[in-house]
DNA sequence: CTGAAAGCGCTTACAG
DNA sequence: CTGAAAGCGCTTACAG
């Protein structure tokens, strides 16, 4: 007999919301196959079968090799589906970023953290699903009505109210979180804080650029509130205040891309002159100032010192080479998996805090130069 | 009665085969609520709950009010995993991309068009699982044993035979699979081609550039077999074909790194002299040849004229702003996701193949100089 | 307008 | 060493 549901309705519309939809056709339906089909073709039961693919019990050889060859020959696959019902275990991590731009993926420090999730969670037969939501519509997203993970890794923006929201919200789904790049949010149960140490990111960058004598410093920040952004700003602030007669200023750019920081730099550079150094909040703002400087006739690293933050292969595409602080976002994403997996086995996170540090990278673009740049500089 | 498998074994290791591997806690388990649960405390059937939460059949207006003022204060969430296995519907796409560097997501025109591919899915309350598979280790993936999507989106590099061997292995999956910058591989029932019209960009470029008057032209090319980047290297190899006089060489760039790239440039330059053009099979060869090309003393666009393809926003970053191919990766993206749920919602595509169009966009780098540049022309 | 029953494809404890 | 039975949490056709 076939079941008439094998032609049903589906959600499905634009709006998200439920729709009454005639499905023509599934081909899967039609052809798939089950334990059952493969347990009698080898003439044996269904939780042989089971057995023999998972490995447990105690199966007799020649059975097993039977079972085997069966399976081979039909192309049986396991359901998921069944299987994660029964097991009530999803082998899936999702990763949530709340971010106002739809676009968040051409974020290099974004990308990079998927990546190094995704890698990680694939060796170990684990899938990632991605969900960027916007902070303005959160509540009403749809996540917590079809949410199928695990874990979930979770990168906030907003401000500390706003991402304290966030959380409070997502506990409810009662799966383990890790939030990356959080530092002020306090500790809860099953959710713990991974980030690299951007304060001390900030406080080498601002110790190397004073350490140059620069005094006069700007540090060009995104609309967006970071974590992440706020503890370098943080460290570069500390070491300001550790030289007498340093200061620093805050710019804001705006989205941070190329267009808005050109030009909050340019409005800048009329409005105050120009700094001593420029410290990016990260490569891109270093490199659109970099590049806003240098059309404006100023020379770097002669007129004005810059730096980014993140050293992304990017970096090495830009004229001085830029100096940075170089972090492993894959690592960052491979250790939130690590940390997740690890929990999922044991049942308690291994800790309650995790910071992975990073290393200032000296470029051309705070070089103290005795000289002018040749060629010979670049090689 | 506690059922004893809250406690149970998990697949779950490190070489990715099943381990024996006893869960400790599962805190979901424990408080999950039930359909049932929430029709016992509503006084109503089961069925009527899930009437009333998918919107059909006939509810009194008094009883639909009780169900959903129960299931908001239980805060039941259905169960993901019992609807798909109930209804054999993932509401899940995978796009698997076969390439051998594992970072993958590095490269701004994948991230373009899976963030196109997330933001149509979500909108339509689909999600999307990311699988990065290297060519070599294609057949041993795990892809097939864990498979659980309704569709695919595929991105293949390597020669002809491999790729038509990814394909053959994907249609064993029995899903809709939407192949991307596919022009090679013959159509297939249920599967269709979605790409950018590579050929007439890399067209376009040449005849842009032998219009210049460009006569001894370079392009650069990754090792790896991309689609994509044949059909650019055909086109521009037509626009040569026009133009009596005129010749075109390849420059292998490896794994297109940037230091790969200036070398394989540098050894280029040494080894056959300046070209008249360098065109950059993308955006990222193209201003890794240039800056190799500016280090050497050579002016862009005075000594050699230099052209990027994709048009990201990476290319405003340098300087001359570079003549590249715009074409609109988020597009093609949200395209391969529409095209899909289509078929999903149709029982068939509704077409073979899609061609979506680029534009040349004309920068300084291939500009017809009468003068120096000035900082006005960068305004 | 509402409910009892069946079944999606698995896995587990238990009995043979 | 192997199997019959139960049940994971839903949805559907059908009967009342």
């Amino acid at each position: 007999m076939l079941p008439c549901y094998r032609w049903r309705r589906f959600l499905f519309s634009s709006d998200g919301r439920p729709a009454d939809i005639t499905m023509s056709d599934d081909t899967r339906a039609d052809k798939a196959i089950t334990i059952h089909d493969v347990a009698r073709e080898a003439g044996v039961s269904a939780m042989t079968v089971s057995n023999v693919l998972n490995g447990r019990g105690r199966v007799a050889p020649t059975t097993a090799d039977t079972i085997r060859e069966v399976v081979g020959r039909l192309g049986y696959r396991p359901s998921v589906a069944a299987r994660r019902l029964r097991l009530s275990h999803q082998w899936a991590i999702t990763m949530l970023i709340v971010v106002e731009d739809p676009d968040f993926l051409s974020d290099p420090f974004i990308t990079a953290q998927v990546t190094g999730l995704t890698n990680y969670l694939n060796r170990h037969s684990y899938s990632l699903i991605i969900r960027g939501i916007r902070p303005s519509e959160f509540s009403k997203s749809d996540l917590f009505r079809g949410f199928e993970a695990d874990g979930i890794v979770a990168i906030f923006s907003g401000d500390l109210a706003e991402r304290e929201r966030f959380l409070t919200a997502i506990e409810a789904l009662r799966v383990p979180i890790v939030l990356m790049h959080e530092y002020t949010l306090p500790p809860r149960p099953d959710c713990i804080r991974l980030r690299q140490d951007d304060f001390s990111g900030g406080l080498q960058i601002g110790r190397h650029l004073l350490g140059n004598g620069m005094r006069r410093l700007w540090m060009l920040m995104p609309d967006a509130h970071w974590p992440a952004m706020d503890g370098r700003w943080a460290g570069v602030t500390s070491a300001v205040a550790e030289v007498p007669g340093a200061d620093l200023r805050q710019i804001n750019c705006g989205n941070e891309s190329f267009l808005q920081t050109r030009d909050a730099t340019t409005i800048a550079l009329e409005q105050y002159g120009t700094p001593d150094a420029i410290v990016g909040g990260n490569d891109q703002l270093a490199v659109a100032a970099m590049m806003t400087c240098v059309r404006r006739g100023l020379v770097v690293p002669d007129d004005v010192q810059i730096t980014g933050f993140n050293g992304f292969d990017f970096w090495q595409y830009v004229q001085p080479t830029l100096t940075t602080v170089k972090s492993s976002a894959h690592l960052l994403g491979e250790r939130a998996a690590q940390e997740l997996l690890y929990r999922l086995q044991h049942g308690a996170f291994s800790s309650q805090e995790l910071v992975l540090p990073v290393t200032l990278e000296v470029g051309r673009s705070t070089a103290q130069l005795t000289r002018p740049l040749s060629s010979a500089d670049f090689d």
